[in-house]
DNA sequence: GGACGGGTTGGAGGT
DNA sequence: AACCTCCAACCCGTC
């Protein structure tokens, strides 16, 4: 039985362990890798430059991929229905291969997708290789709901066993039957976009910092694994945000569009743990970080609405208020506070900034200090992240909001001091904030306390050359803290108030401990890491 | 993967 | 030797 096959990309961009790439190849007279550019994402999507070159760079290599493999990629522009529909009868189709997906656009599209290939007689073969496990397996084993707390998806996970090996990298020997030919026009008709081509302008990019591909993620992920001690200790939390090398991996745009398989990563630093008696564990080791891509993956693809607060059944419901002014300063940069406002810029010219950073940034905008929902800035991060990743984006961002996963409302970020722990110096300012570079250590978090001669000797007027702060951190903290509270239908405590019998809060925790003795309690309480504290 | 204030402790160095 | 001050480092409760 001979097939004539479609391998579909979407995310995947990889020839490695990708089980549904392999299975286009299967008996296979023809295969044709395709890859549509679907005009939603263009018009839906937000989607800055940076992504896109990244996704662009990311076709061209797997295009050289499989040129090596007297193959090619097929771009094509249009409506995935459309293409398909004519492909299926231009090139007499028998078998269509992709990749699951489980953002909500995907599944819809891919079910409509499914029944036009049915009734077109196509085979569809759909294979999971963009999570470590089977995320509706996962549901399906914790009784049709997802996981949402680390340690139950831990729970389940051991239940359910090791997640699958990765499969054999596509080869000559894989594609030996392969007879499609590749048309003189192939690169006008079937060609990588440039930039330019999609309307975008190139000089509109940041630094290349990270290129996109299979080839890149493959030789990052290569440079980390020589790190075995690093490996071996690493712990998020103990990772610094403003260090002007990156203090993590920087593997996820990888991971987000596939370039690298997140089965190869995982038994990779397997290896390495198996070489070494002690590493550190999940959720802090760099197995954890992607136990939480899991996580978050799983809770949203079982979860309605799950970037949006309305309609969520897992969000806590916070009445944000708008304002445009407060939220264009914080989206470039312009709030007076240098370490929001540095990171802001790193994340717009760079498109990666690191997760603590991510945290207090998105503190700022949501509980913190301006009271803004937790949805915009999911969209400018959306926008600007080259690992923009829609189930982790927003559970990150309702994690922060302190509104799903993350009850501790009362841990705000100092917007001025947060920084410095890892940072006295404000290296890290005066590289993405280049006007307030002269200042000196003393003045570089809050330029406005520095006297106006300093100010005129760092040749930056606060008011002028730099913004003062949008608004007063530590006025905002309390009001903000009460307003959550609020939310939370509980009530809020004066100092008077906890004289006469303390909070509601309290009162809850203290019944559910029980017997345990108070002091015992507390301490219990001390010791336990934030990731404890989820439901 | 908070910040902060108030309290305690413990070592260095001075009287 | 005994006893002080100072201060950093830690603990702990609070928001």
């Amino acid at each position: 039985m001979s097939h004539r096959s479609i391998h579909w990309f979407r995310k995947g961009l990889r020839l490695h362990d990708n089980p549904a790439l392999l299975a286009a190849f299967e008996n296979s007279s023809n295969v044709w890798p395709i890859f549509i550019l679907d005009p939603w994402f263009i018009k839906n999507a937000q989607v800055g430059v940076n992504r896109w070159r990244f996704l662009l760079q990311s076709l061209q290599d797997l295009d050289e991929k499989l040129k090596k493999l007297n193959s090619r990629l097929f771009v094509i522009r249009g409506n995935p229905n459309e293409v398909l529909l004519q492909l299926f009868k231009e090139w007499k189709v028998t078998r269509l291969t992709f990749e699951v997906d489980t953002e909500p656009y995907a599944k819809q599209r891919d079910i409509e997708v499914e029944e036009l290939a049915k009734k077109h007689n196509v085979e569809v073969v759909k294979c999971v290789s963009h999570t470590l496990y089977d995320v509706q397996k996962t549901i399906e084993t914790n009784g049709g709901k997802p996981p949402l707390t680390y340690q139950r998806l831990q729970t389940l996970l051991a239940k359910m066993g090791p997640p699958p090996k990765p499969v054999k990298t596509l080869d000559s020997s894989a594609v030996m039957g392969n007879k499609t030919t590749v048309s003189e026009d192939h690169n006008k008709k079937y060609g990588v976009p440039t930039l330019a081509d999609l309307g975008k302008s190139p000089e509109a990019c940041g630094p290349l910092l990270f290129p996109g591909g299979e080839t890149e993620g493959f030789n990052r992920l290569e440079r980390m694994l020589k790190k075995t001690n690093w490996i071996c200790t690493f712990e998020k939390p103990k990772t610094e945000p403003n260090s002007l090398i990156p203090s993590t991996t920087v593997l996820s745009p990888y991971l987000k569009f596939g370039c690298l398989s997140v089965r190869t990563f995982y038994y990779r630093l397997q290896e390495v743990y198996l070489q070494n008696k002690k590493h550190t564990q999940p959720p802090v080791s760099l197995h954890g970080q992607l136990l939480w891509r899991e996580f978050f993956y799983t809770a949203g693809a079982g979860t309605p609405n799950f970037d949006k607060m309305e309609g969520n059944p897992i969000c806590i419901q916070i009445p944000w208020e708008k304002n445009d002014k407060h939220l264009e300063a914080w989206a470039n940069g312009r709030t007076g506070y240098p370490f929001i406002d540095a990171v802001m810029t790193q994340l717009r010219r760079e498109g990666w900034i690191h997760h603590l950073a991510r945290h207090a940034v998105a503190c700022f905008l949501t509980r913190g200090d301006l009271w803004i929902s937790w949805e915009e800035g999911q969209k400018v991060f959306e926008e600007h992240l080259l690992d923009a990743d829609w189930s982790i984006n927003a559970g990150n961002w309702m994690w922060l909001s302190a509104s799903s996963f993350f009850y501790q409302y009362f841990r705000v970020y100092n917007p001025i001091s947060f920084g410095k722990k890892t940072d006295k110096n404000g290296d890290y300012i005066r590289k993405y904030l280049p006007i307030l570079s002269k200042f000196p250590e003393k003045y570089i978090y809050e330029p406005r306390t520095a006297p106006r001669d300093i100010q005129a000797k760092a040749g930056c007027i606060i008011g002028k050359d730099y913004p003062p702060p949008i608004l007063d951190h530590d006025k905002m903290r309390p009001i903000n803290i009460k307003r959550m509270a609020e939310a939370y239908g509980k009530r809020f405590d004066s100092g008077q108030d906890n004289k006469n019998g303390g909070s509601l809060k309290k009162k809850q925790s203290a019944s559910e401990d029980g017997d345990e003795a108070p002091k015992k309690k507390v301490k219990k309480f001390r010791n336990k890491k934030m990731t404890d504290f989820l439901m």
